[in-house]
DNA sequence: AATAATCAAGACAAAAGACTCCGAAATCCA
DNA sequence: TGGATTTCGGAGTCTTTTGTCTTGATTATT
């Protein structure tokens, strides 16, 4: 509804990577067997990301993806930007191709704090605060497992 | 992105057939040529919110369909509820089956108040608005058209 | 050098959303 | 009564999103 498909795994990735960083790389088998995210469909996403400097992979053995910023330094609305582009933060209720103040459509100025609103929370929202939601057990991040389980090595 | 384009058609065609309230039935023929809407997709979402007695149909010359209720008691809320459910209202933004208080996602209590607004602002706007909006031209229905395309007989 | 583990990339398939078509039923009017 | 105009309802098509499969390139380990 909200977000896309791609951009919701992209933050459940993001934060499963955080939570593991410790300067090794965390195969994407792994991510998707744990977040239960479709193996090729993730590797895309992944990629992308790389290509927006969120984060670096690595092949062969020992290899995977890895941060290549702080988390305290990737918010929210940038890895939606990454993914799914403006649309959530510019597009018009209706979709009137040239809504805005000049020509609004009839729900525009009511709309548009409310969208604002959205904006700034993700904005300010960083992959840290997120991170630490999980790891103290205060949220979960995929429905069926707690951090513990998110945390136990390899089975 | 967060109304679905049924939705989005049944707000614009119930704006226009309240514009056009004078007793008689709209075609929906009509209401498709002057908004630029699929014919015959508009039928099946006017077939629902004819279900919904928000609107009566009437088949034959001089049929189309018509408001059942008042403008000012029609909210925008319960147009998208009875095209898309309480989806946009309910559903968590990383689409956690079971996200709520109990189990939140990491986002969720940053995100439940700014969905509650919207929810807010969509019960309390009724169509008597939009429509009063639209008919004092201070807002557009579609890219195209002004107020004075849309209120004009039959060409 | 051989093997195994990993990401890269493109083609393909399934599901959902958006839209079309067609025959039938109701209604008005000549 | 017959033809024109409209909605009704079901099936089917098209497009976008989501997900799968296969082959190839890179790299660590033995």
């Amino acid at each position: 509804m909200y977000l896309t498909q791609k951009s919701i795994y992209a933050i459940q990735a993001l934060i499963y990577i955080a939570l593991h960083d410790h300067g090794k790389f965390v195969p994407t088998r792994e991510i998707s067997k744990r977040l239960d995210i479709p193996f090729s469909f993730l590797t895309k996403i992944l990629q992308v990301l790389s290509k927006q400097q969120i984060l670096e992979t690595y092949r062969g053995p020992t290899g995977g993806v890895r941060l290549l910023k702080r988390p305290t330094q990737i918010s929210i609305e940038q890895i939606i930007l990454s993914i799914d582009g403006d649309r959530l933060f510019t597009q018009c209720i209706l979709r009137l191709p040239d809504c805005g103040n000049s020509k609004p459509c009839p729900l525009h100025d009511l709309f548009a704090p409310i969208r604002e609103n959205l904006r700034d929370m993700l904005s300010h929202t960083m992959l840290s605060l997120l991170v630490k939601l999980v790891r103290e057990n205060q949220a979960k991040l995929t429905s069926i497992s707690n951090v513990n389980d998110l945390l136990r090595l390899k089975q």
